[in-house]
DNA sequence: CGCTATGTTGACTAACATCAATCGTCGTGG
DNA sequence: CCACGACGATTGATGTTAGTCAACATAGCG
């Protein structure tokens, strides 16, 4: 209780292997190509080669929110029907696409095939689920600072120094956590002027230089641990 | 585009009675009940015959983030494995359980079997999409007025003059839509108001007199009408 | 009949959205 | 090679909304 799940950190290729054996595609994606819109009939699921890969609605007035970032070896698409979301490439996305139809077929030879797909699905409500809860209890700067975390953990690919890059725009992270792009440039701020995160260029960030799980007992920032630290009870 | 989903208005049991070639017996909870934890593995499935369940998960600090209403003829706990959500009864609840290695079994011999669980999920994940999307860019007004109409359709017991009455109490209205007891409070008081709801003794209502789809465009209420307008252009 | 849970109302405050202006970077085309 | 334009990031000033705290009312239940 109280403490905030994060996502099982990386990504797992080798549990995906099962469903290979179906008849399956490569397909690109360029940079913000819509995938699938929501609530069209979808009968393909994919996984994530390469890339990133956003859901999301469309809100009220013409806004946005995006529900879950994907990346590779992840699996979306994978409830036959109509669409719940759409899906959106952030980056260029490389990803292999699997006809519904052959996985079936291949899912009453063989057991085990339609875990995968149950998984992803189920890991992702527990996400969505965990959003809404973190977008409603905590403030800005404990929402950038779980964003960060969670991506820290996504993200497998890091330079030299153990820099990871966003994928996503400051507004895509916006869109993603509640808020709007000033409020998360501001965040991100001052996360750094905290010591929890580093950037350099652009968009490049570590988690502040103590490991992961106490990145909220370090630093001396003030009134951002107060609710902050709860963050990181794991 | 800009639109609000509703879900489909009322239960559809007969879309159901495909699963109940399968094992299940009745269960009954009692109000509050925890019918299933977050994170253990189940292999049941429920279908509500009575009652009202809430689906929610446990959020920083203790506090508590409900992410679905379900209603007689909705299934849940869907998907086999570990639960995403936890499930307790918000009224007593009269349901029937299915175990799911009958449900695969069935599904075997005849087909179609799946889908009324794959439409659930499916369906949760649309409406929680729409939840978070509606927490984050309608105020507490809109929320709520969203909140009405829907639990308007959700709802089919009505009394002679057809009022309908909240199953669940305003602090779980408030950890639905991310707004506090007080709030809750304050904007149903404000949409009666503005002739938008009416209630009578605690907790029953109607949606004022015009019918749903016009809810908006009746009622003098000034600034409630500004961005609450949105909510209902279907 | 009292206790507890829930609902209501008020005053105050802080956090975040909004609007606006500026800067930086990247990509394109002359 | 440089100029231009578009998009994204940054920073500042300001206002509104809803959370918080507190007190009280009411209903339900034993």
């Amino acid at each position: 209780m109280g403490e905030v799940m994060l996502p099982k950190g990386g990504a797992m290729p080798e549990q995906s292997l099962i469903i290979d054996d179906a008849r399956h595609w490569p397909v690109r994606f360029r940079k913000n190509k819509i995938i699938f819109h929501v609530g069209e009939f979808g009968d393909t699921v994919y996984k994530i080669n390469k890339g990133c890969v956003r859901l999301q609605v469309n809100g009220v007035g013409g806004s946005r929110q995006i529900v879950a970032f994907l990346f590779p070896g992840e699996l979306f698409g994978c409830l036959p029907g109509v669409r719940s979301t759409a899906a959106e490439a952030v980056t260029i996305v490389d990803a292999e696409a699997y006809s519904i139809s052959s996985l079936i077929e291949l899912n009453e030879k063989k057991h085990g095939v339609a875990e995968p797909l149950i998984d992803a699905e189920s890991d992702l409500e527990a996400s969505l689920a965990q959003l809404v809860a973190n977008i409603v209890h905590l403030p800005a700067l404990g929402r950038l600072l779980w964003f960060c975390r969670w991506l820290y953990c996504k993200v497998r690919e890091r330079d030299i120094s153990g820099f990871i890059e966003f994928p996503m725009s400051h507004r895509d992270i916006g869109d993603y956590l509640g808020l709007n792009a000033e409020t998360v440039s501001r965040g991100l701020k001052e996360l750094e002027n905290g010591g929890l995160i580093t950037r350099r260029g652009r968009q490049a960030f570590i988690l502040g230089g103590a490991p992961i799980r106490d990145c909220a007992s370090t630093g001396g920032a003030t009134r951002t641990t107060k609710r902050l630290s709860v963050v990181s009870e794991t």
